[in-house]
DNA sequence: CCTGAAAACTCAATATATTGACTATCAATA
DNA sequence: TATTGATAGTCAATATATTGAGTTTTCAGG
């Protein structure tokens, strides 16, 4: 046993929204061990996911931003990199010369498959012991926070 | 209202993880905001939250890294800066020549003092509708997938 | 038609994250 | 004591994050 040299004095708000924070940590190392043998991060992952939910596999830029609650600039060189690899294609929209279009293409769409089994797995694992209730109950409390900390941003 | 391109088709785990996700990064967003007027940023903060936690302020490199769940090299580039600006002191453990030793700067303790009464407002805003029976509930339903998160880590 | 505001995206600068390689030191043991 | 393995930390390369500035296009009003 090591010495104790750390003492938590958090207060009670405090170890709710560290705790959120640390489960999310270890759950993006634990998912991105799996997306990077497929040659995927998380953030580019997460891209691939909105395409392939999006109506005809496809999406702008500014709306997978909104999505993802991150700046524009962010989806920038994600997108690039994406690109690159292979995983998707730009197109820009017709309609708004402004716009950029995002689509996933075969191999992103494959990718995905091969990632799926694996990644259901680390999923079940780290919910092993919750009930479905619980879990349920646990995306309804996040929803809230969620909604309260988007009322200011 | 926008035209609704989007369809979520998540698995209840996946809602419940990456809810956790989406409250993690809007949490780290709303308060970066509030650590970035006095100087630090979010990882910056936690490493003096750590410190001041400690016992006599300071505590080894490796025990911080531990602590935040990140990989040592992520904290030396954290510490130069630190150092630069002053909220820190880095020494080295006579014990032990291969240990680095932060302590918390009296500027340090003092950004953390004033940094107080507006993080925990906002604290309070997003967690404004969870009895306090909810929030315990949440701790120890974060804390469960925490552990099952870090068995395979 | 013109102008100014807003939107969508890019770019630059800096901070952070991540992996792996590397150095130095310590600890166990043969 | 000499070897070996583990620890603590740094560094390099690349990906990502973040803010702010800048460009192009759209659009609403005058």
């Amino acid at each position: 046993m090591a010495k104790r040299t750390y003492i938590s004095d958090l207060s009670t708000d405090e170890k709710v929204l560290m705790g959120i924070v640390r489960a999310a940590e270890i759950f993006k190392r634990a998912h991105s061990a799996v997306f990077r043998n497929y040659g995927l991060s998380f953030p580019q992952y997460n891209v691939l996911r909105v395409l392939e939910a999006s109506k005809n596999r496809q999406s702008k830029m500014s709306d997978i931003s909104r999505i993802m609650i991150v700046p524009d600039a962010n989806i920038t060189g994600i997108a690039k990199r994406l690109e690159k690899d292979g995983f998707v294609l730009k197109k820009s929209d017709p309609s708004d010369e402004r716009v950029t279009i995002l689509e996933i293409t075969p191999k992103g769409k494959r990718t995905l498959k091969n990632i799926e089994n694996e990644k259901d797995e680390r999923l079940e694992r780290m919910l092993k012991n919750l009930s479905n209730d619980e879990k349920l109950d646990l995306i309804e409390r996040v929803k809230r926070i969620l909604r309260n900390g988007m009322d200011r941003i």
